[in-house]
DNA sequence: ATCTATTAATAACT
DNA sequence: TAGTTATTAATAGAT
């Protein structure tokens, strides 16, 4: 925030870094505290420098205390999480190796076909990268889904806004006819006459 | 840092100061993820807002993991009592974490890619990966394809040179058995007589 | 560490 | 809840 945009990605620059850690630190604690003062909220947070130096702030009570807190707030949810891998006790090293294998796959992703380098991938790689193309597709799918659909809707209030002063206005103009030409106008009605929302209340009360 | 200063207290207005949670916090969670990236920094952080409900970051691996090595780090200043968790968890479980988060993250590839969570992206947006992904799954399909009809080939080719090498040594074992026939054995047979297959018995049958 | 030109965050408002 | 704007706060690069 000074003298330049800065690009979101590691400073190569072992001194800008070393320098930039420092201030953004200091500011990070401040804002902790800040939030926690202004707001009344409890924050833990803890920061491990590249070189394993550990910073930390606990807003109320100990790290302990609020991590104690932490633990117990998402044991629903740790519950879950463990549920996902309880078929096999799987050898450890064997599992790292498993991921690894993955993460490669997937940081060689569709940047590396991009690349080129798609020639290199092994079928089985390529099995779990078309795997995660699927699913970057559902994410995307779904994604604009929810997007359409808001759309929709915000399409729907809309139309029954316009709807219901159109129904208002007919009236207006049957009364205005009723009036200058006496004969009672007997006009079918193309919108229902519920009143549709709170706007259109509002125009009556005028 | 906007239109008037602010006092570092308990803002006692309820709207106002959940107003500045919602806003603050999601400040403090993007420094939080800024310093980490840009000074390869491991950070955890989580807030309990005044009512109880959580929200974290854990920059590296999962929280818990983070929580771990915190307990670690700290445990050298203090003799902090052994909690629940028997801080003797592997490195390897360890390890398995941060892999595992690694991959969430991975797995989040396209909306980081495109720059900015997914989140934020327009319909259009969506449109435009969407297509790209498709794109990015008919090459890996195809080159799935290739791969696999090269070893199609391969084995083809294979079974052709196994066929050919079979025909031959047949022959030759014909030629043999021919040879043998005009003229009438008075050696002693160093084989078996076990006639081992039909091939052969028709060959003996002439 | 200290100083500023700039960018980023955000309080008040809508 | 979400967007806009006027200000303040944070900070990148320089000293």
């Amino acid at each position: 925030m000074a003298r330049g945009k800065v690009q979101m990605k590691r400073i190569e620059n072992p001194v800008h870094r070393q320098v930039t850690f420092c201030k953004r630190r200091a500011g990070l604690l401040k804002k902790a505290k800040e939030l926690s003062v202004l707001c009344d909220a409890d924050i833990g947070l803890f920061i491990f420098s590249p070189h394993g130096k550990l910073y930390e702030l606990a807003t109320k009570g100990t790290m302990k205390g609020l991590i104690e807190r932490y633990m117990k707030t998402t044991q629903g949810q740790a519950a879950q999480a463990e549920e996902a891998t309880p078929s096999q006790p799987l050898d450890a090293k064997e599992e790292i190796n498993i991921l690894k294998q993955e993460i490669e796959v997937l940081r060689k992703g569709p940047g590396y076909m991009f690349g080129g380098g798609a020639g290199n991938m092994t079928l089985d790689e390529l099995d779990v990268l078309e795997k995660q193309l699927e699913i970057w597709i559902y994410h995307t799918r779904s994604t604009k889904m929810d997007i359409m659909f808001q759309e929709i809707q915000l399409l729907r209030n809309k139309e029954g806004v316009l709807k219901a002063a159109n129904q208002y206005l007919q009236e207006k103009v049957e009364e205005n006819t009723a009036i200058t030409n006496v004969v009672p106008m007997t006009t079918n009605y193309t919108y229902p006459l519920t009143i549709q929302n709170e706007l259109f209340q509002d125009l009556l009360l005028v």
